[in-house]
DNA sequence: TGATATGTTATCTT
DNA sequence: CAAGATAACATATC
């Protein structure tokens, strides 16, 4: 579930808990949660941790750890001596491990980390630089540096016939965006989610690249949504807020916040949709 | 029971 | 071949 909002506020999470700690030994409680042999990163130690798109990086001195927590991963910290029912926030106490806890990652200082899973989409790979590389070689720009350009979306939407919502998500083309933040952006810059791509107007194409850098910025801000079953918590244990900050996700059937019309829901791709028939053109 | 879930990708169709 | 549509992955909850 997390989008670049929610994986950048686990990065910033565990670059504050795990770096420069030595990894102990790592449990694989579940064979395909973990691909590569683990045992190669024991008795590393974590230099940084990095995102790109919706992944997670921790770079060790030979290899990286990739991390993609799809659908329904966490990764959850906890400190040396610090007791499972410590780790807590207002909707319940954290078992660890739990039922879903599919790797653990033990460092020499007695702390852990829990990478829960209830889904099993998610993963955690072992690669050399060059094998990252290759897997990640075909993700588009990230939205908040600046090569994200409406140059550059001009550029990938003159010859498709995609409704505009799907070429947000689509990470080959812009790199971290999921259902909410394109929803939420594309309510902020106006514009129906239907709209194929080769009908918009450059007007509309700045409008869309300003509205997607400030709902990841403020995603960010309020470090992530933990909508609907709080699946979405960061190392911490605490969830995000961004969730009261919804624009049209998951407000179908309430006002529209700008015109007190109706926000719909539909589904595009197999995917909900959520927009202002009246604000979005 | 059927629909839904914040992601990706293999496979099928046009 | 390319673009687009759809199914599939595995599990839980409403």
């Amino acid at each position: 579930m997390p989008e670049l909002p929610e994986v950048e506020t686990i990065k910033r999470g565990l670059q504050t808990a795990i770096k420069g700690k030595k990894i102990a030994d790592i449990n694989v409680l579940n064979t395909n949660s973990f691909k590569g042999n683990s045992k190669k990163a024991i008795g590393s130690s974590v230099l940084e941790v990095k995102r790109r798109a919706k992944m997670l990086i921790i770079k060790l001195p030979e290899d990286l750890l990739l991390i993609h927590l799809k659908m329904s991963g966490q990764l959850i910290f906890q400190p040396k001596n610090e007791k499972p029912e410590k780790l807590k926030n207002k909707q319940k106490v954290l078992k660890l491990p739990n039922k879903h806890t599919r790797v653990i990652l033990k460092f020499t200082d007695g702390s852990k980390l829990f990478f829960n899973d209830i889904r099993k989409f998610g993963w955690i790979k072992i690669l050399s630089p060059k094998d990252f590389m290759l897997q990640t070689k075909s993700l588009g720009p990230e939205p908040l540096k600046k090569e994200f350009t409406s140059d550059y979306l001009k550029q990938i939407f003159t010859r498709s016939q995609r409704p505009i919502k799907l070429m947000l998500m689509d990470q080959t083309k812009i790199a971290g965006i999921g259902n909410i933040y394109a929803s939420e952006a594309l309510f902020m810059a106006g514009i129906n989610p239907e709209k194929k791509v080769n009908t918009l107007k450059s007007k509309e194409i700045k409008a869309l690249k300003k509205a997607v850098v400030k709902v990841l910025k403020k995603g960010i801000k309020y470090k992530g949504s933990s909508a609907q079953d709080k699946t979405y918590i960061q190392p911490t244990g605490e969830i995000g807020s961004y969730q009261h900050h919804f624009l049209v996700y998951q407000r179908n059937n309430k006002k529209c916040k700008i015109c007190a019309r109706i926000i719909k829901r539909i589904k595009i791709g197999g995917r909900s949709t959520f927009y202002c028939n009246n604000c979005q053109t």
